[in-house]
DNA sequence: GCAAAAGTGTTATAAATACACCCATGC
DNA sequence: GCATGGGTGTATTTATAACACTTTTGC
């Protein structure tokens, strides 16, 4: 029924999820990547993913992967589907289609290397990008518009509040867009959007001092998903776009 | 190397494409659907779609299929990736994963039945939506993810005039989002933030007599994408929710 | 003239922006 | 006291919402 040498022929592919998990750690976006331990791209930077198995969900491939090659725990990540790349070139092995998953996530420690990778750490988004050397396969590409992604999603939604640790200050939450959209923010406008704007989040009535100046007040994430009106970048974008186009 | 009763086993998988089609006719937001010719769901309808072939890209698959099912030439279409549905059980045939299009369209014609397609035709959304008997494979889902990305794409970018046959008026730009939406605008708010937003449309200078009342100065597309600030349904989101509910 | 739809103007409200200023802490 | 960041207040500008009003057509 299927015959390779038939350019008319369903073909049959292997699928494989990757995963783009991003983070604020020290002040700067950063991305999980693993060294791949095997060719191709071997010694190569990657997304964690790998191929799906007989009868496995894509969500659950992508969380089953993901704790494989990186110990993270996915189970309380809000994994959602970025796109799927399917170019007949990406993969040298032969046609591997790949759906793509994005994840926002609070600063944690991750530590082993599993079996497919070499080592698992978080990498500055700006410098992967920058680097000549590039990431395996089209993991580039991914890469860069799961970052405007992201960007998109703090004007429209509430997730900004999924990379910080419970409970946070409004300065940590503005410290996020900062890093993510690559501009400051005004400290008053920001904190009064935020905290006005229903379910983005909920008072703790606790403090925490800080290093120097006066304490901040602590926040949960509240319930809302959606930000209307939304926080846009809008007049700044022009500048943003520079940062961005810095990095191309 | 792949052992069927594994479950540790990659799966070998056969991949679709579906396209979701929408068109502004009679007033109604309609989509492109096929009566499917043979089974699986022989008889039922579904959206135009079929399985991708050796080394061919996911959006060249994407165009022929529509081509072939219903006659559409979508050269000209702006064909945007929706979302992967991959469910282990989506398909009785097997695993058999599909990548969901979205394309908006106007009014045109669409005559043949096509290869696996005994009839392809438009029908309302609504309709579908509402209807018991549903749509083949997991279509209805897909169908209603894109009417959702459809509506919010016309709140952020200028994609409503992809609806219009140029030249058009700013009426029939306004009855797209009417249609879309479900809710009727305010005239003369909408026309304003249409004409004063650089490059949604570009005025021909000439006019088109209607039926009755004065004749509407006719548009082009202009060529900004994006909306900033976009064309908000906040406040009327309460209404067009329980629109939208009424489709579930 | 009337009806109907195009198109303009005006006012009220809400939100974003810019920035001055006060507050609470460590030193 | 001072420096530093947290937090409040306010005037300006910009965008939306509601709606009155004028214009141009067919009949």
């Amino acid at each position: 029924m299927i015959n390779r040498s038939d350019s008319r022929a369903r073909e049959q592919v292997l699928v494989t999820v990757d995963l783009v998990i991003f983070t604020v750690r020290e002040d700067r976006l950063q991305v999980l990547l693993i060294e791949r331990g095997q060719p191709p791209f071997e010694g190569r930077l990657a997304l964690p993913g790998g191929y799906i198995r007989v009868g496995e969900r894509l969500d659950a491939a992508a969380l089953r992967e993901l704790q494989e090659e990186t110990g993270v725990d996915g189970s309380q990540l809000h994994l959602e589907q970025l796109r799927t790349y399917g170019d007949p070139e990406r993969d040298p092995r032969g046609r591997v289609i790949t759906v793509a998953y994005l994840a926002l996530t609070p600063d944690m420690p991750v530590a082993r290397a599993g079996t497919d990778a070499r080592s698992a750490d978080w990498r500055p988004v700006d410098q992967v990008l920058q680097e000549e050397a590039g990431l395996a396969f089209d993991h580039d590409v991914i890469l860069r518009e799961a970052l405007e992604r992201a960007r998109s999603q703090l004007e429209y939604t509430t997730v900004a509040s999924a990379f910080c640790i419970e409970p946070f200050t409004i300065a940590d939450l503005r410290c996020v867009y900062e890093v993510v959209w690559g501009f400051k923010l005004d400290p008053s406008n920001f904190r009064r959007k935020v905290t006005r704007t229903d379910g983005f989040v909920e008072p703790t009535g606790e403090h925490r001092v800080q290093e120097l100046g006066r304490p901040a007040a602590l926040y949960r994430r509240g319930t809302a998903r959606l930000l209307s009106p939304p926080l846009l970048r809008s007049s700044e974008v022009a500048h943003s776009q520079l940062s961005t186009a810095a990095l191309r």
